[in-house]
RNA sequence: GCGCCAGUAGCUCAGCUGGAUAGAGCAACUGCCUUCUAAGCAGUCGGUCCGGGGUUCGAAUCCCUGCUGGCGCACCA
């Protein structure tokens, strides 16, 4: 105790102030510049953890709606990862469902060559759009768009090849936004991957009594559960076809059978908690054995500049590679304006790492509860509490190493600590596996975010008070060592959340 | 109707598994660049933590209730 703790106060209020030592510090420091660890440890049980992110639909833009789970997903994988889990990320794209009645039917009736050239997610859109609402006013075409369906369903060779193409062309759009963003999956298996599990789960789910049919349906009711006694969860239509309950259920056998892990993370909106609330409770009435902790993380809705819902349909919806551009170009002006005689691609370069990362930022700070409140201005910001405030503390971090002469870390001691904000700064700095084991345990990146602010913070304020390569003697040698160690953390915790790190801006 | 989520500074939001004087960014205002990156630092201003009960030594946090808003509720995902 007495290596910890330096002095214990009785505070008012009932409170035991307990101020942890500062050869206790000292020593941490000095096993972060040893290599030793980074204020924080692997956790002792390493578990395999299946993370289920993204899910962009075929066929589609990946748009605004899109990125919450996608950086959300992303950062957790990494942070899971990190501490020492075995992650596996798959993304369940959405490659099946009614639309491809109607994309078909447009594909053989309406696709314009040169446009689907030019511009191929666009043209599927555009195909898409003019069927669908054709189709509504039109009962012999939505037919026709069922038939497509209903081929396809059975294996035609030309429409399973249209299809395909479509997958392979929507995938394409993927994999560019995902590089863009440094975003890596190790499967993507999309919904039509179950296709043919699907009659053996809802046959096994009826034969186990689970589920039942009523109204010419298959349904599973939960009637001792609150929340779901009025909402009973289809697995199979009256027609006889499945839905997303039934793939999500054959995904979830699938899963516990391939991976067998012991934790799969959801990351979807809000609004399908029912349906996963539902979705396990049929899980854990099928496996009743020990089967994987499943965990739904769930986001707020995305809103508008003006607070009401962003609703796709409005036709009002931001692509993400457009956000992405403009976030580059942003910052782009900006990296030009302060360091006008930088080389142009590293101009680039930087104002890239820059604008895409102040998206993530702005993504991953705010509790992921809490409704999306979209804004160029808040998305984009440079300024204050964004991922540019942390990028400037690391390069001001990185400028010191790059000027410190004679600076070697095995000449650190410590010794020579003795400012308020030196303490300050050291005292945040040895919370960063506290906060992680936090993110891990509630699955809330945005403690993070506000750890490595705070984080940035004390360090901006220590750079202020306390001269760096002009001290002297050991205070030099000491500064320059609590500096690195706190670029350490900083730049593994900005690597966490997905941020690239620049050595000027 | 049933259920889920939310309501905190002018705006956008942290904080919510009970703890000290409720925090940050933006906006507004005041200082700080002949010394290491001013994309910064220091400070001022700004609060009925939606209302009302309750539990507790102690409540923004937990419980009940009311109001307001968002979302979801058999055959879209």
């Amino acid at each position: 105790m007495d290596d910890v703790c330096e002095q214990i106060d009785i505070a008012g209020g009932g409170f035991l102030n307990f101020r942890i030592s500062e050869s206790c510090l000292r020593s941490t420091l000095q096993a972060v510049l040893d290599g030793q660890h980074l204020c924080c440890s692997k956790v002792t049980q390493p578990r395999k953890v299946v993370i289920d992110f993204s899910s962009p639909n075929v066929a589609k833009s990946m748009h605004v709606g899109h990125i919450r789970s996608t950086i959300l997903g992303d950062c957790l994988a990494r942070i899971h990862r990190f501490v020492g889990n075995q992650v596996i990320t798959d993304n369940h794209i959405g490659d099946w469902g009614t639309q491809f009645g109607k994309l078909l039917h447009g594909w053989k009736s309406i696709l314009n060559a040169e446009a689907f050239a030019a511009n191929p997610i666009e043209e599927l859109e555009r195909i898409y759009k003019q069927v669908n609402e054709a189709a509504d006013k039109d009962p012999d075409l939505m037919s026709a768009c069922r038939q497509e369906l209903v081929q396809l369903q059975n294996g035609d060779p030309e429409n399973l090849a249209i299809w395909q193409q479509m997958i392979d062309i929507s995938r394409q759009q993927f994999d560019q936004i995902y590089r863009r963003l440094g975003i890596h999956f190790d499967h993507t298996l999309g919904e039509s991957s179950y296709n043919d599990a699907l009659p053996g789960v809802v046959e096994e789910l009826l034969k186990l009594n689970i589920a039942s049919e009523s109204d010419g349906a298959t349904v599973v009711f939960f009637p001792d559960i609150k929340e779901m006694a009025d909402h009973p969860a289809i697995i199979r239509k009256s027609d006889g076809g499945f839905n997303y309950a039934s793939t999500d259920l054959a995904t979830l056998d699938f899963r516990l059978r391939e991976f067998q892990p012991d934790q799969i993370i959801y990351v979807t909106d809000g609004r399908q908690q029912l349906h996963f609330k539902q979705i396990f409770e049929i899980f854990r009435r099928w496996k009743q054995s020990t089967g994987p902790q499943l965990e739904h993380v769930w986001f707020g809705a995305i809103l508008g500049d003006d607070g009401k819902p962003f609703k796709t349909r409005s036709g009002g919806t931001i692509k993400l590679a457009d956000l992405l551009n403009e976030a580059e170009e942003r910052a782009l002006a900006v990296v030009r304006e302060k360091n006008p005689d930088m080389d142009e691609a590293l101009q680039k370069s930087i104002a890239s790492k820059i604008g895409l990362g102040a998206i993530k930022y702005a993504d991953l700070l705010p509790n992921r509860n809490s409704d999306y409140r979209f804004s160029w201005d808040k998305m984009l910001a440079l300024q204050g509490n964004t991922a540019v405030y942390l990028l400037y503390a690391n390069t001001r971090i990185a400028s010191l190493l790059r000027k410190a002469d004679h600076y070697h870390p095995h000449n650190v001691t410590f010794q020579s600590l003795n400012h308020p904000a030196e303490w300050t700064l050291a005292r945040k700095l040895i919370n960063f596996g506290f906060i992680l084991e936090t993110v891990v345990e509630e699955s809330r990146p945005n403690y993070l975010c506000n750890y490595l602010y705070e984080l940035a913070s004390d360090l901006s304020s220590f750079y202020d008070q306390c001269p760096v390569l002009i001290a002297e003697g050991e205070s030099r040698v000491d500064r320059l060592g609590l500096c690195q160690a706190v670029g350490m953390v900083l730049s593994k915790g900005l690597e966490l959340l997905g941020i690239e790190t620049v050595e000027k801006m």
